[in-house]
DNA sequence: TGTTTTTTGCAAGTGATTTGCAAATCGCCC
DNA sequence: GGGCGATTTGCAAATCACTTGCAAAAAACA
């Protein structure tokens, strides 16, 4: 493994949510062009080491986020306001999915699922007005959701 | 409502499946500029007559694909190989959200699910070799960086 | 060490989507 | 039906994430 592919696998791993290939370069511990954080990416993916999916926010646009592939499958979930991926867990579809395959006779090889929405944080900040998700959750789990970057945020207005 | 508005959620209707903005500007009846399209296909959405949802597909790249919104939320199968569209049915994962909500205290606002794989006519035609069905962990769609550039699809111009 | 193969940086290219702006159309009042 | 301000459309240029050709640099190998 090629040190620029090295440090990008190592910035992955060390984010506790998926990052995009932007959030990777601004990360990265060595100098390296996009093109090459480009190449990695899909190099890693390649062989099995991470794994993407497209999604689309507002502020940062359509991007590929990138998750190592140590463990199992998970789903994410987007916040619309802070922009912070928060861990919905594990994959919990498969049964469905293999239901659906057995309906129409697709062959699944993979699926993509993500939520989008407020955060805890962000719903008790600005959601009182509209707060349409029926009902509370029992409880808030830990409060701080999983930074992606330095700036997760702005960085890429118009 | 104007007229190419009319006519883009006419084209969506008439559809039978997920079309993306190019796949509309072939079929539309009226005259007009992909602006135009984009605009009316906006519009729509911000309306609550379509939604959308974006998927990479080797062939194709990254693009949104449009339904109109008439009925429940449905999710889509896109087959790898000849790129149709599969109808997996109506949303099944609902009280999975709410679950993974109650969780993680997050207000889920919209999600977005779809598979890919081969479609049963394409598994038969070639997937013999390889038919592993439904054990794969059935994770990431890998940006290819190469195309394959037979193009199976309906209307879609180079 | 010299040679072959792969990877990287740079710069230009791609393709979907957006946007500024002026012309065309719409909505509405008279 | 004409006038007129508000909205929409067409066109062309611009964005933006991502890709790619090519030569230099690094890694693999003999």
């Amino acid at each position: 493994m090629t040190k620029a592919r090295e440090a990008v696998l190592e910035v992955l791993e060390s984010a506790k949510n998926p990052l995009s290939a932007a959030d990777v370069a601004a990360n990265i511990s060595t100098l390296c062009d996009t093109a090459t954080v480009y190449r990695s990416l899909h190099y890693l993916e390649e062989q099995g080491l991470a794994e993407s999916f497209v999604l689309y926010c507002t502020t940062h646009g359509t991007e590929r986020y990138y998750v190592p592939h140590n463990a199992e499958h998970r789903h994410w979930f987007h916040c619309e306001q802070c922009h912070r991926f928060v861990d919905l867990g594990c994959c919990r579809i498969e049964s469905l999915l293999e239901k659906m395959e057995a309906e129409t006779g697709v062959s699944i090889r993979t699926h993509t699922l993500y939520a989008t929405g407020l955060c805890s944080e962000c719903r008790a900040k600005t959601g009182a007005a509209n707060n349409s998700a029926g009902n509370e959750p029992a409880q808030s789990q830990a409060p701080t959701a999983f930074i992606a970057s330095s700036d997760h945020c702005q960085s890429r207005s118009g």
